[in-house]
DNA sequence: TGTACATCAGTGAACGCGCGTTCACTGATGTAC
DNA sequence: TGTACATCAGTGAACGCGCGTTCACTGATGTAC
């Protein structure tokens, strides 16, 4: 196994390049990409970009399997960082992390959580990497739930937890159908509220972005268990 | 004041018709709204329509206002049809009714509540119409909200109740910052559900949308205070 | 070490399409006398 | 009731722009002998 070939690491760093300016364009024009408008920032004709990527569709796609990892590793991030705090603090550590990443990439979440781009659908394998940010939720409230509050008044509908046994025997786990329930409940909630903040809608409305965001949170670590 | 004048009547005939192509063409484009579309299709040539409208952004500010307009009557009506009924069953009622309006009108919800459309900016009109469902929750929760459940273990942020007491002076009400505060948190968790829902987020995840979708209500009524 | 050939990044022209908006026009409908 | 004029909906051509994608090409870099 020889090391890359200059060809093959010039070839990538370019690759690199195109995402970069691509990235920059999407935070201007919102989720139009406009390939020739890439070509145009990188002082190269638009036709070379086809070196690189075989249609806008598998650049967007590139971008938007690389924002889930960097949304995912921003979590993993904050909960390492966090660890050895107890749950909650974790908890909201990487909401907070989710919350700041969002923020700083305005953009790239509106390609992830907004609405659908038109004329674009996703693949199949940008499904997986949503998940990862729900996992490490999951992972939190295992280690920390102590008992969900408040106790269900009704029961979780059958047709519901069916659904969510099914999810749970997919991952081979052993957890609770309550608790992933709540926890997609957090989860939701979660980018229920950053949709809100990052399009606008909370605009003269809340002003003290983050102490409102630390309340919805801390209420979902409530929901969920942990002290 | 004599009845309107034939011309008058042919003419906002005409301006509806221009909207329900338009309305047609979102639902099959997305955000993406084209003039020379909505022309074609109503066998009219594109520069008519500036009889009309006067630009491409005024047409879709009448969407858009209609829109809100449209799931604020949703709203309106489904709670009147359950008056007399208890709070909770107005309150499921009314969210159900949201619901229902965004699973019909997909397009319509990802222009109010996707992310924003690229070269657009809204005029301060359609702020105030998008608070009319915030509205109506309140009112319901005003009627019949017991009690908070869980009662708070935090108390609300000072920040926050600073801003949750403007908001409430703003409408000269004598609501208590805790009971708003609880509103958002369900209006935030509504609309959150319904954008996973609408664009496709629980695809392969929860197959019972519709007892999904009451469950989660169910879980925010609860957390209002209402039983 | 030197030569012959293969690889491949980037060029520039072109195709065929779409778009919003303007403008001078035609012809029908309405209004005033 | 009839005529003269004003209003205005819709036409069709044009402007100037943007787009994704293809294709034959040049010229530099890499590889094999």
């Amino acid at each position: 196994m020889s090391a890359p070939s200059l060809r093959a690491r010039v070839r990538s760093e370019m690759t690199e390049e195109i995402k970069a300016a691509a990235r920059r364009r999407l935070a201007m024009d919102g989720t139009n990409l406009s390939l020739r408008g890439v070509a145009r920032d990188l002082g190269i004709v638009a036709s070379a970009l086809y070196r690189y990527f075989p249609s806008r569709d598998d650049l967007l796609t590139a971008l938007i399997m690389e924002a889930y990892q960097a949304l995912a590793d921003t979590a993993d991030t904050a909960d390492a960082t966090s660890s050895g705090a107890d749950p909650r603090t974790r908890w909201l550590a990487v909401c907070h992390s989710v919350r700041d990443w969002a923020l700083a990439h305005p953009a790239e979440y509106g390609l992830l959580y907004g609405s659908p781009v038109p004329g674009y659908d996703a693949p199949d394998d940008t499904v997986a990497p949503a998940a990862a940010v729900v996992f490490r939720l999951v992972a939190i409230a295992q280690a920390g739930a102590k008992e969900l509050t408040p106790p269900l008044p009704t029961p979780l509908p059958a047709p519901v937890r069916a659904d969510l046994r099914r999810l749970i025997e997919q991952q081979s786990s052993d957890l609770p159908e309550e608790v992933l329930d709540r926890v997609f409940v957090a989860w939701t909630h979660l980018f229920g509220l950053l949709n809100f903040e990052i399009f606008g809608r909370l605009d003269s409305t809340i002003e003290a972005r983050a102490e409102y965001f630390t309340h919805h949170m801390s209420l979902m670590a409530d929901l969920v268990g942990l002290r």
